[in-house]
DNA sequence: TAGCTACCTTTGTCCAGGACAATCATGACT
DNA sequence: AGTCATGATTGTCCTGGACAAAGGTAGCTA
């Protein structure tokens, strides 16, 4: 049994592009796209062309495109369009430090890498570390694993590697067990990626805030327990790309009912960009420098009520 | 409109409890659970009660179950079911640190536990501290956990304040881009649980290790490239007790076959424990002592030969 | 005793195709 | 300009069938 790639059943699919089987099937159905090969046993066998596709697909669609309008060009034409919405980043210089993580990314030189990463961290201090280098060198990286010219592995040491890096770095600052306000950090259950919230940890952390984080997927119930039970002024919540919206708000929703009205709830991260509404009662933070305005301002209105 | 928690749709029953919505009907028809209301449109309303057992049903099959077994029991059943399960350790005289520790678990008290486990490093050194320290924690954390003592978040809590004192007293040791030998670290898809991997680190980088993590969750074919990228001397693995045996033992003989002889595989972790035969060309390391000795090992053996 | 094989049972995922509600877009009307 | 009705688009849920993968057991053999 030698080689495993020749193609992704549903499951995999789902889980690599964040479309739900339904919605595969759905399009197939309705658009003859994708319409991946059999197995003998009547199973679909998306190839990797097709899986590339619906990603770029995907995240179009994440950025307001409808998969009507879009599903039927080429990868290369999904490509270019996705380009024309960042043209003026592209017309930029090719920024050396964006070219040199790549170059250390594809030569596998774990060591150099944490080096550099380290470097920055010292020149910039946290803050200016987390908004202007991890930001763009996360756009970078996941631009480069869109187009395939990055490996899955070296994606997963990018990843693995700014965690260090950024551990370390929370690390140094003193705890303050008594920062104001308090906040508490998670995810919702099938939400895996847990970078966002250890950098909205390493913005807050300067400003002598007392976060307490439970790490990733904790159950809505769970959240509300640990929110009271921790004294938390402010939930704060992280959602990737590819989380579906439906549920993020249903959750959030949810959550507000089952919280104090004192508990403020922020939700950040790449998904909070598709929300148009705005959600009663929670607190969007579509980029991570709104976390510090939403922080400054939670300072101006709660600090001065409970003072008082 | 504050919260209707009247029910809980197909969707969110698989956000909150990780079961799949096709796994959910096909449970109600087979056995009769859970058997949701349905609102005006037809489609099934989970009461709490019902999403509450499912939870507790998912827990136990994590730990072995088997579905068909538990299904029909109450939820206060399922309870004593898991009580059973732990019931030799209740017995024993509760350490002083295992009561500490759930002392403040249950007192959420963040700051003072992140304080103790820093002085055990301190105190034991990093090894030792994993050793007789984490060890034995995280089995008392387990075992409360499913006895319902503790919450969710609770044991979530424990898990990122470990990781935060191993990743803090890791960075202390200075890196060894020469150590040899070169580990390459991960886990297979489906596999979340990375604080193994963690452990595994702590106690190598004091033996003047080279180790490189790439995280959770990677493809097959990814470890192989990556451990060819990063010319790695061994391949460490780590498995939750809930991982399906059948799957790790057919990617570990995969994997064997991918990879050059030289390169040794290592497979660890509480599935381990399940493994009954040999596996041809599998280093089996069934509990965190065994990894120094397997280091030990493999020093004994491939160094001279390298040398040579 | 330990390991293997064959066979049966349990369990989870996939399939097709229908239905429908929520959302988006458009255009007419105030 | 704002608001409302209307029609098109889009995603989720439904039923019930099929089947493969994993677990478990018993008998055979070294």
């Amino acid at each position: 049994m030698p080689t495993p790639p020749p193609g992704f059943n549903i499951g995999a699919v789902e889980r690599e592009t964040g479309l739900s089987k339904d919605l595969l099937r759905m399009w197939e159905r309705r658009y003859g796209f994708p319409r991946p090969a059999r197995d003998p046993n009547g199973e679909r066998q998306y190839s990797l062309d097709e899986v590339s596709k619906l990603r770029a697909i995907r995240r179009l669609m994440d950025i307001g495109m409808r998969p009507g309008k879009i599903i039927h060009q080429t990868l290369d034409e999904l490509n270019a369009l996705a380009d024309t919405r960042s043209a003026v980043r592209k017309d930029e210089i090719a920024p050396p430090l964006e070219r040199n993580l790549l170059d250390l990314l594809k030569n596998h030189d774990a060591a150099a890498l944490q080096q550099l990463l380290a470097q920055l961290v010292m020149r910039q201090g946290l803050q200016q570390f987390v908004l202007e280098s991890v930001t763009p060198l996360n756009r970078t990286v996941g631009d480069a694993w869109m187009r395939g010219e990055l490996e899955v592995f070296e994606e997963h040491l990018y990843t693995e590697q700014v965690q260090v890096a950024l551990r370390a770095a929370i690390n140094a600052f003193p705890r303050t067990p008594s920062g104001v306000p308090r906040v508490l950090l998670t995810t919702f259950p099938n939400e895996q990626h847990g970078l966002g919230l250890l950098l909205v940890e390493a913005l807050l952390v300067p400003e002598v805030v007392h976060c307490v984080s439970l790490g990733t997927q904790t159950p809505v119930e769970d959240i509300r327990r640990a929110a009271i039970a921790h004294k938390a002024d402010i939930l704060a919540l992280s959602f990737s790309g590819a989380f579906p919206l439906r549920s993020a708000i249903d959750g959030l929703d949810m959550l507000r009912g089952l919280l104090p009205p004192h508990v403020t709830i922020w939700a950040g991260g790449e998904m909070t960009r598709r929300v148009r509404r705005t959600i009663p009662g929670i607190v969007l933070i579509p980029d991570l420098a709104s976390t510090i305005q939403a922080l400054r301002s939670w300072r101006a209105h709660r600090v001065p009520l409970n003072a008082a």
